[in-house]
DNA sequence: ATTGCTGCAAACTCTTTGCAAGTTC
DNA sequence: GAACTTGCAAAGAGTTTGCAGCAAT
């Protein structure tokens, strides 16, 4: 109990490790949905863990401000989480919220070598981001 | 003053030509700055062209739904928009919360044929955005 | 005439903040 | 024990909504 990957990333980052932030993590860490603060709350609440609604918040602010997760905007309200770990870029469904992460060096090298000839001027760039929007056709999950 | 660019889209849309329409439209325009609903909302006030905040909002909502705009996201809080003219990409500024167009055609071409051939399992690609975060180093705007 | 738009104020959602008590290092 | 974190409740920002009157087609 004492050196979980979420329980790493904490000391990595120089936090002090409290329940509630490897709980949360471990949300983030374990989950493929790129959870808003109320789903993270609400998968705690589940598990008997729970987090108060201003721990989550201010959570994932100090997360985000050390760089352990980035937000993903939705053209609806609430902001999304996704843990930092390999490079990647994420589809959208068009027609539900459904988020996917979307990882694939290829692109990026083709990407990283593009920008590296073209050179945008007036612009130095440091990190590109694809936005891939469209449709899911699983069995399984609608949209 | 019957046939603007601004009058043509709303036609075009089969929207009513409202004063009130023609004006955030032509904010956004004539804007490259991506306005957020309340820089549209000064931006009028300071022409003397009063539109109420929920019209302004409402009307960004219907331009949004009849596609004639694009919302923008931030970390930050407020929704930008942008209208919806080329195809185009935004480059983010890490430190400041400006974001300008970004028009390539090539790049286009190449994410299209990249994408084309690669067929994402499972996902059906409808657009490819591109948000390009880095800093601008002009002579004028800071970062 | 019909349908849709505007503006006001109130409501709502998501998020942040102040502070006292409790924890981590 | 110094510095930070938690949880509560209240406040805040941005946005949406209901409705009565008004305007566009």
């Amino acid at each position: 109990m004492s050196d979980t990957p979420a329980i790493r990333i904490l000391v990595a980052n120089r936090l002090k490790v409290t329940a509630q932030r490897v709980a949360v993590l471990e949300v983030l860490l374990t989950s493929k949905d790129h959870p808003d603060a109320e789903m993270i709350f609400n998968s705690l609440k589940e598990k008997h863990l729970s987090v108060s609604q201003a721990t989550i918040y201010k959570t994932l602010e100090v997360f985000f401000r050390k760089g352990i997760v980035v937000k993903v905007h939705t053209d609806k309200d609430p902001v999304r989480y996704d843990p930092v770990q390999e490079r990647h870029h994420h589809l959208f469904s068009a027609e539900s919220d459904r988020i996917e992460d979307f990882i694939d060096s290829d692109l990026d090298s083709i990407l990283d070598e593009y920008i590296k000839e073209k050179k945008i001027p007036g612009f130095e760039v440091k990190d590109i981001r694809l936005q891939i929007i469209g449709r899911f056709r699983d069995k399984n999950k609608n949209s």
